[in-house]
DNA sequence: GCTATACTGTAAATAGGTTAACAGTTAGCC
DNA sequence: GGCTAACTGTTAACCTATTTACAGTATAGC
């Protein structure tokens, strides 16, 4: 169903630009609440579960700032979500020598086990949630928004000067 | 930049349905942060313009389901939308003859008056931010999440079976 | 060496979202 | 008519996110 009829709109109300902006965020709302909906069937949080795939990946040790970088989470932030991992015992912050403001931020043993179980479901779940889009439409959309995120940059730029 | 190296990953780790996922997760982020940036300057946030604007283009009075409805928020949370909206005086709850359980929300004389000042605006930034995308790029777009969206709410159904 | 500045992590208040349980009301059905 | 089921809105507990303010630490420059 095109958005203006899930909105239940006179057609016409809406830009194409607009149109396709609402496309993006109601796509995104939509795949986060069945993102949730899956990762809570092994008791952790999308926002979670991100932060241990980062540490999985991470060629390095991350401290907070270099996760939240990453994911674009804010310190503020990251404090709260180790806080909950770190007391399911997924990750741990270990102290750094030589300077004293910073975490290195580690997966547990029983952080890796968890992302063995959840990493394979979760990708079949992409799959199958992406099984109507071929190769090429996949590639043309990144490439599409991959575009448009740069230009958001910019103009967020812009706003601040 | 592409999501991989935003993420720091190396080339290769995520199959392209894969990244396609992220883009639109990331991009709606992104232009979330953006939105609420701009509405924030107006007092309101994404979610309450949200409400306003499906108030202000119904056709008919609408009740809290309705509204959630439109916008795929919950019951819960709309009770807690219309509660700060009500407090601004922006929406009132109406009682309804024939039915003590509904309320019909309508638009207050302030709500349209700040509609009549965010609207204009926001639409200029929407337009500013989906500047590097044609109006054929950006049909492309919402055809290919529709698409997706109808995959979405097809799988999601097949899980609760 | 000292000071000013920048950086890191934390805390509190506020907002939006979730689910689960609940009360009141309506509607269907025997 | 009366019981049951469905619907509407509220509440409480929780999670994620924001901004602001703050403490501690590190660094650069004089």
């Amino acid at each position: 169903m095109s958005l203006p009829k899930e909105l239940k709109m006179k057609g016409g109300m809406l830009t194409t630009q607009h149109e396709a902006l609402l496309n993006i965020v109601r796509t995104a709302t939509i795949i986060g609440k069945l993102s949730n909906a899956f990762f809570g069937r092994f008791g952790i949080t999308e926002a979670q579960y991100n932060v241990l795939i980062v540490l999985k990946l991470a060629d390095k040790p991350l401290t907070q700032v270099e996760i939240g970088e990453r994911l674009v989470v804010s310190r503020a932030n990251m404090t709260a979500l180790l806080d909950k991992l770190e007391k399911k015992a997924y990750v741990i912050r270990k102290k750094v020598e030589g300077d004293r403001r910073i975490f290195q931020i580690e997966l547990t043993k029983e952080g890796r086990k968890l992302l063995d179980k959840v990493e394979p479901a979760y990708l079949r779940q992409v799959e199958s949630n992406m099984a109507c889009l071929n190769l090429s439409a996949c590639k043309a959309l990144s490439r599409v928004l991959t575009l448009l995120r740069e230009n958001l940059h910019i103009t967020e730029e812009e706003r601040h000067e």
